[in-house]
DNA sequence: TGAAGCATGTAATTTGTTACATGATTGG
DNA sequence: CCAATCATGTAACAAATTACATGCTTCA
């Protein structure tokens, strides 16, 4: 068995600890609707990954398993001392990493894709989404953790410029 | 040996078949600084995919593979014809799929850090990426292909929300 | 009561990443 | 000519994606 100390943790990781973290403890399926309910937007995580990473995180000493009594008896995990240390060390370091765009409609773009043919379905794409984050914003903004409305905040301004972009595009002006 | 037919290309293969198509032909090293040179910025491919890549779109048929005689004897590779009907008809088809924005400092605000901790690097970091865009439009946006400098400018609209927005969050203000 | 669908999970496959290694070139 | 650096590649490992199962509810 490897000791905490040795696994290197990426952002999924962080993301099951952050969970977690929030919840006390809970159970993969639960986890899979925690991802779905919010940072499901900022970073995918499918849920039969949940199952592997939970199980590697615990073997790793970063969280306590123990199995239900009744019913199917799954396993539900909760944050050991090391897990909540590697989270909040993890909130507490800076990084410089900046992201790549990563849009598929872009690269196609990129390699000589004709615009209007790919500007309508992005344009529509992007407004319902755009739709989404605001209503959520105008509806529960106030009630979330901070950092909650933030994300969603910059959300809605990324939506904003592709929108923005690909409607331009759709009706044929330059850049 | 599976047939072109039923290997399902991801946005990878895809950037793989659009280099060589330019290039004519190349080895996974041109590929590789091919990749450096531009879509790098929007998609994250490390060379040493490129290797394993190649070898896979040749072994399905997208690929022709030929190896040089003098010196190290590399590989070249060069687009079939089944290689660039793949390559056009992705270049065709439109998508209504919308990435996550796949931030890592905006993960960490999510998960309650500190936005005055990540801040700071964040605008630095954005700041340098936006400069680099501009001045690549500023210098070379009229000689490039139209794709590439409308990808371009998404990238510097995409930067100028993230400086605008940690810069923001630096200054200690609100949303 | 049985068909539909959601809950829950495992396994196989594919991709992506890191680490390492060696050959070639070149400025000092 | 030698140390540094770039070119080139392979192998091992970790992570993500897809496919497939099966149990549990529920409501017609």
């Amino acid at each position: 068995m490897r000791t905490a100390a040795e696994l290197e943790l990426g952002v999924t990781s962080h993301i099951v600890l952050g969970l977690i973290a929030e919840a006390g403890e809970a159970t993969p399926y639960d986890l899979k609707s925690m991802v779905a309910n919010g940072v499901g937007d900022l970073w995918t995580v499918h849920h039969a990954q949940l199952y592997a990473l939970a199980a590697r995180l615990a073997e790793a000493g970063y969280l306590r398993e123990e199995r239900e009594h009744e019913g199917r008896r799954r396993k539900r995990y909760s944050l050991t001392d090391a897990g909540r240390r590697a989270l909040e060390s993890w909130l507490e370091t800076s990084t410089d990493e900046v992201t790549e765009l990563r849009d598929h409609a872009l690269v196609r773009l990129f390699f000589g894709a004709d615009p209007a043919a790919l500007a309508p379905a992005q344009v529509e794409a992007h407004r319902r989404r755009l739709e989404r984050y605001e209503s959520q914003l105008r509806d529960f903004g106030s009630l979330m953790p901070r950092g909650r409305a933030l994300a969603l905040k910059a959300g809605t301004e990324h939506e904003r410029v592709w929108v923005e972009f690909w409607a331009r595009l759709a009706s044929g002006q330059s850049p």
